[in-house]
This record gives structure tokens, sequence and C-alpha cells, in this order.
DNA sequence: TTATGTAACGTTATAATATAACATCTTCAG
DNA sequence: CTGAAGATGTTATATTATAACGTTACATAA
């Protein structure tokens, strides 16, 4: 059944994903520690960007405190060390697809149903960096939020 | 005096942003009310991105309501019109330097002071466009928000 | 002109997102 | 062990934004 095979599939990559942030983690000396870890779990669990009162919700199952701080701190956590990436204009958080060093590219937030696909774009943002020393802006490695309709909602 | 000379010019690029709304509105049959253009002023104004209740705060100093939905409508109207753009990173609002239809291209910001620039990049913002084809996504004409250092913070 | 519908605005309350401040507990180097 | 730094718990509050509903101003047509 396809539905068995795609949960599966989530199951392995949350997996992955888990494993990844450890050896990052590990390389930063930094820790990634149970609440930390279970913030990145059901970041990486949920289909598309997932906001901080979302995630507080679910941490409340678990037994941790359900004050606002709990998940605000591990977001920080994460997004520091590259893990998950916050998209300012819905006010959500979304678990890094290649969590490595100086990786940067473009992020396209779907307007309809949220969701959102990272794509490393060296080329485009070596051509934004130049626009920007050309105003006078230097322009760090980043992900630019890209603001669009993905194609399943244009079914609709 | 270079101060002088500095709000002097200021007085004159806030008087062409009105005429322009004007304009625009005029040819869009929408009124620009006063509470639209005195929120306008107010963001012409400001030589960096403003906050939305920092903008209530002046229209108190005139005979406007001092609730949020006063600026928040009037804020509406003008980003519906393309007269203003909300920067989603900081929260706030900053004035069109090019308000016409269809225009496109980036919004450098400075992290450290927050200064914004507009630039046209047509070129750019295709390559970004065939970029969220290749991922199923349509790219609508947009005004793409990038993080950046400012030179003048850069001295410090 | 007055009637009438719509747009704009006033007002009150509340939602949604995020951080400050301080206490307690845990980890780890020395 | 012990002290310092880091992590979490807890309470309170700041910041940003919208819902809901009543009133006023404006356009337009009978
Ligand atoms: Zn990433
Ligand atoms: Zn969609
Ligand atoms: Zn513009
Ligand atoms: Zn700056």
């Amino acid at each position: 059944m396809a539905g068995k095979q795609r949960v599966e599939q989530a199951v392995v990559s949350v997996k992955r994903g888990v494993a990844q942030a450890e050896s990052i983690c590990k390389q930063n000396h930094a820790r990634l520690t149970p609440l930390r870890r279970r913030v990145l779990e059901l970041v990486l669990i949920s289909r598309k960007p997932v906001g901080a009162y979302k995630l507080l919700e679910d941490l409340k199952h678990d037994d941790f405190s359900d004050a606002p701080p709990t998940v605000y701190r591990a977001l920080e956590f994460l997004l520091t060390h590259g893990l998950v990436h916050r998209i300012a204009k819905s006010n959500t958080y979304v678990a890094c697809t290649h969590p490595h060093d100086d990786h940067h590219g473009l992020m396209f937030v779907c307007r309809e149903c949220g969701e959102a696909i990272e794509s490393e774009e060296h080329r485009l943002l070596q051509d934004i960096g130049r626009c920007g020393d050309e105003h006078g802006f230097r322009i760090p490695n980043q992900i630019v939020e890209i603001e669009g309709i993905c194609s399943a909602c244009r079914m609709n």
C-alpha cells in the first residue's frame, strides 16, 4: 500500500536527518540534547514548514515543559547550527535538506499550501552577491525565500 | 549646510512619492484618503523601514484613531497598490522606490542598521523564475528580500 | 435631490508570535 | 569534589496582527 511505504520513507528520512544532525553537532562541539533532538524530529516529521506553537503542542505530549521558551530555545539552537530554516513570511520552521557548512540557495514557498522546497543555487546566489556589491552591500551565504505557487496548488 | 540640504531633498522626495501615489491610485480607481496619504507620507519620511506601531505612534499626533486597525488597514491598501513593501524578516514597511506595475527585483536589507535598498533586476528575477519552474513552482513578480550588511555598517 | 449600497473608518477585544528575567538543574573541566 | 558554564523550568510580558461589529463618508442612480 502506497501510504505505508510513504510513512516508512518518512521514518527513514527522519532517522537520516537526526543522524546528520548528530554528526554536525559533534563537529561543532554542540550538544544535541533530548529536547533539541525531539524538536528536530518534529520538524523533520512535518511535511511542511511548521509554526513554533504547533511544535509546542506536540512537545506537551512528551515530557517537556509546554512554555514558549522551551521550543524557541531549541529552535534557536537548530537555526544556529543550520539544521532548520525559518520562513519569515509565514513565521514557520522547516528542516534543512542539505545541512552542511556554507550552503546557500533558494527556498521556494507556496503561498497557497505552505509547501517549501529548498534548492542549492550557487550561480544564482553569486549573481545576487555581485548585485549587492554594486550597492555597497556585503551578502553572506543564505537561503533566499521566494514566494510562489506549487504545481499541486495550480491544479485546483 | 549639508543637513538642511538633505532635509529639503527629503521633502522633495516625499512630495514626489505622494504625487506618484496619487497618479497610481487614480489609474486604479482607488482612493488615496487622508489617512492613507498620511501613512504613506510617514513611510516616505522615514529613512529606513518602519514598524506598524511606530507609524501608529506618529498617527496619534494627527487626528486619527490610535488603534492598530487604523495603520494596518492603511498599510494593506498601500501594499495592494504597490506603494510600499513589507520586509518580512523585520516586520517593517518601506516605501517603494519605483512604484509601477509589474516591477520586480531585490530588496537589500542591512541586518545591522535596517537600511533597505531596492533594485530592479529583471534578468536575475527571470533566472529565479526559471529555477522555480524546474521545481514545479510558478514564481510571480515580486521583491525578493536579501539580508546583508551595508557599507556604513561594515566600517564600524 | 434623496435614497441606497459600498467603502472607509472607529472601537473593542483578542489572536498569534516571540522574548525577558530569574530560578533550578545538569554537565564537565580542573 | 567544586566552580563555572550550559541547559531547562517557570512566570510574566512584549510585539505584531486580526476579528468583529458599529458608524460615518462617499458615490451613483432613481
Ligand atoms: Zn538548508
Ligand atoms: Zn501549494
Ligand atoms: Zn518596489
Ligand atoms: Zn547598515
